[in-house]
DNA sequence: GTCCAGGCTCTTT
DNA sequence: AAAGAGCATGGA
């Protein structure tokens, strides 16, 4: 069964940016510049061709039920960036050259377990581990290109793993947080559907009792899982932002929340992204 | 060999 | 409340 969907795009949707803004650890990059994504236990082709984006492999019926929420195609990012334009000029500057930039709407469990791995880690790594988990704990799902795609395991599957067996995923001394946080998640002390309904402050709260979950990692949930736009992660990328370019020094979390929320406003998360993406792009050529 | 990576937990002040 | 040590692992 062959099918496909075709969705106008506009200037904000680059797949290659989105590729590279680290929000998504599961895009595979192909010969020929497009891209196999695994998410929602669907594996699709991205295709972008002019101003089409060719998703191979779904359903109009699935791509209204999953990938439109997923690529956030509800957004106006004319708007986002005209509400964000202005502000200062460092911040001008990363919209202009990370425009393509979008923030996916993705799995809200496998964001918790990703940005877990992500902690004090580094991108190559962190497909890594991702891969494996998948592979050894998901379900299969198709062959694209000579490759086999999994989906990525549930909380119940990997909270009955043996830690040495998680170990050997490459996820290091994280073992245990994804371990343990599997186990809160599979015994439901933590409701994954109640935190989407709660507040930023509230669903802050309550994901920073999962274990390997502080405030940098719960902010990326927020942003990558939760629809919080105004989620603002600060890793040590961000951080060097922030010293450098906006001179703010502070380390309490209190206080950077204050600024961040009088600087960057509601939107401050997507901000966020293009900051990530400009000085990571700009400084470091990787 | 040393340093660092989308930090966190635990301990000590 | 705030600061520091320790942590797995692979690549530069």
């Amino acid at each position: 069964m062959k099918s496909q969907v075709i969705v106008k795009k506009n200037e904000n949707l680059s797949l290659k940016q989105i590729a590279e803004s680290g929000q998504s650890f599961r895009w595979k990059e192909q010969i020929d510049g497009s891209f196999i994504v695994t998410a929602m236990n669907e594996t699709v082709q991205l295709i972008e061709k002019n101003n089409d984006l060719i998703i191979k492999g779904t359903s109009e019926e699935l791509f209204k039920k999953k990938w439109s929420h997923y690529f956030d195609l509800g957004r106006n990012y004319k708007k986002v960036i005209a509400e964000l334009k202005g502000r200062d000029q460092y911040l001008d500057a990363a919209i202009e050259y990370g425009k393509g930039i979008r923030i996916l709407n993705q799995d809200l469990w496998e964001i918790i377990v990703t940005f877990i791995i992500s902690s004090n880690n580094n991108i190559p790594r962190i497909k890594n581990s991702i891969e494996m988990l998948s592979q050894k704990y998901g379900s299969y799902i198709k062959t694209m290109n000579g490759e086999d795609y999994y989906s990525f395991p549930r909380a119940a599957t990997l909270s009955q793993v043996k830690i040495q067996d998680l170990r050997a995923c490459g996820l290091g001394y994280r073992d245990k947080y994804i371990l343990k946080t599997s186990q809160m998640i599979a015994e439901g002390i933590i409701d994954l559907k109640e935190i989407k309904n709660m507040s930023r402050k509230k669903a802050k709260k309550e994901l920073k009792k999962l274990f390997g979950v502080g405030n940098k990692v719960a902010d990326c949930i927020l942003l990558f899982a939760c629809e919080q736009p105004a989620a603002f992660p600060v890793d040590t990328w961000v951080k060097k932002v922030l010293a450098e370019y906006y001179d703010f020094h502070e380390s309490k979390q209190e206080k950077i929340d204050a600024f961040v929320e009088d600087h960057f406003g509601e939107f401050a998360g997507i901000a966020q992204q293009y900051l990530f993406y400009y000085i990571r792009k700009t400084e470091n050529l990787k």
